[in-house]
RNA sequence: GCCCCGUUCGUCUAGCCCGGUCAGGACACCUCUCUUUCAAGGAGGAAACAGGGGUUCAAAUCCCCUACGGGGUACCA
């Protein structure tokens, strides 16, 4: 089993690519087959510098790796169709001689006229086909000796000679039988005038010689499936099983997901964050809004496919036994970002605080944050991530932990305060001071003593207690907070309150 | 316009191929519960077979039509 993701580069990788790519990887990977990267640039006018990078970069974020590519070479090298032009025109001259392909010598403005002309006839959107082909200058109207003469002398492409009134069926393996009639198909060109094959030569002739079983693309393939079923079999080359993948739309079901609906949503759809080379438009990406990749992967490959069992957190390694084909549904799926977060932050509960902590620790220091050490942060991240849907939640819950409240508090928090509360403070910290076993477990029962004590209700004292020495009026265990805090800092945050609010006396 | 694909709770979907369970789960939402708080957790709730015709004892499931949505219709992929 041979499969390939190909994509091309004129932009970042949206995340409806990263799901084709996904669903290759795991066919490939559970069936212990190969997993081809092959970039189709054949369009010069759309290269965007950086692209490459960015698709090979995105999906090693991802985790999907590739048995052979541009980046890491392979057998069928080379893997950018821009360096295989050479190889393409015998295949297109080839198709010619067998009679399936015509040269033709329309210019832009011939072309143009044509349809102007058909339109003007009636005929709502003309095409280059059996129709209008007679009116054309190519190599089936024009004598064989001014072909031959304008092939010598003048660009021109070689289009695929459409039979005239045929049926063609293939069977799709998420769809089943689907059926084109050649009629409402054109002659697409399928060497350019620049000598570079378009999409539908190249793949075709690449996947034969990459010696692709499974072609598993979009949906937006479908309709131009059976002109590469017609060229495997101009070609007399057995064709590969074809599966097209439901789109993936914006949330308002109004369209694929595409580039454009970055910004608006208010989420990303570029798995990285991408900067224009063009306009210097940033985009930003789920890696950079603090997904986990096996969070943003567990979620797209629900997006069109039900595991058998219910079960929805799936690790890469999971997703490659349970995924099938079979399972894929054949409607657009619309990406919920609500859901995401939730898949990510199950992923993040799941993650062991050590591998959490190279990364939190990365945001630490390009934020500029004060000093934190290892233990500390660590701590932090284990009582953050229970709480969190989203990587910076963790590291906003740390900073503002392990910076001091900023005194005087803000009014809304300075409301909620209990002055009956503030004035029992000293008689705590004086008990703290005498606790050997310092651990939340033992804070816990200082505490609810110290209550009883002064006779005020948890309730009543905590919520205080939680603001001036933390800053925040919500978040984890109080008592784990204050073990992590220590005797010494904990006086220290009671004093900056205490010096501020005017409580008499301090410790 | 034409061609193709699609249509089950707000969303992702199970069920459809091989007609017959109160049409199941998850996110989000609501209620209750636990809790010092916010989450998380636990319990419960509201919520869907696009419409119309057939076929059948019986249709979400098979057939046809309609509507709606999407994709395609380039010397773009």
């Amino acid at each position: 089993m041979v499969l390939r993701f190909a994509p091309s580069p004129t932009g970042p990788l949206h995340i409806g690519g990263v799901r084709t790519a996904l669903y290759n990887y795991l066919l490939a990977r559970q069936k212990n087959g190969k997993l081809i990267l092959r970039i189709e640039d054949t369009d010069q006018t759309r290269y965007v510098p950086g692209a490459e990078e960015y698709i090979i970069e995105a999906l090693t974020w991802c985790g999907i790796e590739f048995d052979e590519g541009p980046h890491i070479g392979g057998p069928n090298a080379p893997y950018r169709q821009s360096e295989r032009k050479s190889l393409y025109a015998q295949y297109a001259h080839l198709l010619v001689e067998r009679g399936w392909a015509y040269y033709a010598f329309d210019t832009e403005e011939e072309l143009e006229l044509m349809r102007k002309r058909f339109e003007a006839a009636g005929i709502i959107s003309p095409q280059y086909n059996a129709i209008t082909r007679p009116y054309m200058k190519n190599s089936l109207t024009l004598p064989p000796d001014e072909v031959q003469a304008r092939i010598r002398a003048e660009p021109y492409v070689i289009r695929f000679l459409m039979p005239r009134n045929k049926e063609v069926r293939f069977y799709d393996e998420i769809r089943g039988w689907v059926a084109f009639h050649t009629k409402e198909l054109d002659d697409k060109v399928l060497l350019k005038s620049d000598g570079m094959p378009t999409y539908h030569l190249a793949n075709v002739v690449d996947d034969h010689l990459m010696g692709v079983t499974h072609v598993i693309r979009g949906e937006e393939w479908l309709p131009s499936t059976p002109l590469h079923v017609l060229l495997y079999e101009a070609f007399e080359w057995e064709k590969p099983k074809f599966a097209h993948l439901p789109l993936l739309l914006r949330p308002d079901g109004g369209g694929k997901l595409s580039k454009r609906d970055a910004d608006q949503l208010g989420f990303p759809v570029f798995p990285l964050t991408w900067k224009d080379p063009e306009t210097g438009e940033v985009s930003v990406g789920f890696r950079e809004r603090g997904f986990l990749p096996e969070g943003l992967v567990n979620y797209i490959a629900l997006l069109g496919w039900h595991p058998a069992e219910e079960k929805e957190v799936f690790t890469l390694e999971e997703l490659t036994h349970s995924f099938s084909l079979e399972r894929v549904s054949r409607a657009g799926a619309r990406f919920d970002y609500e859901k995401a977060r939730w898949i990510n932050q199950q992923h993040l509960r799941r993650m062991p605080t050590s591998s959490l902590l190279p990364q939190v620790r990365a945001a630490w220091e390009t934020q500029n944050l004060p000093p934190i050490p290892e233990e500390k942060l660590s701590q932090l991240i284990d009582l953050a991530k229970e709480r969190a849907a989203l990587l910076p939640e963790i590291v906003e819950f740390a900073r503002s932990f392990h910076e001091r409240p900023f005194m005087p508090l803000e009014a809304a928090l300075e409301s909620r305060l209990s002055p009956e509360v503030i004035q029992h403070i000293p008689s705590l910290i004086e008990s703290l001071i005498h606790i050997e076993n310092w651990k939340a477990e033992e804070l816990e029962n200082v505490l609810k003593n110290w209550a009883k004590a002064k006779n005020i209700s948890l309730s009543k004292a905590l919520p205080t207690l939680r603001i001036l020495l933390t800053g925040q009026h919500s978040g984890p265990s109080l008592y784990k907070l204050m073990e992590i805090l220590g005797l010494e800092e904990i006086k220290i945050r009671w004093q900056a309150f205490a010096s501020v609010y005017g409580v008499s006396r301090s410790v």
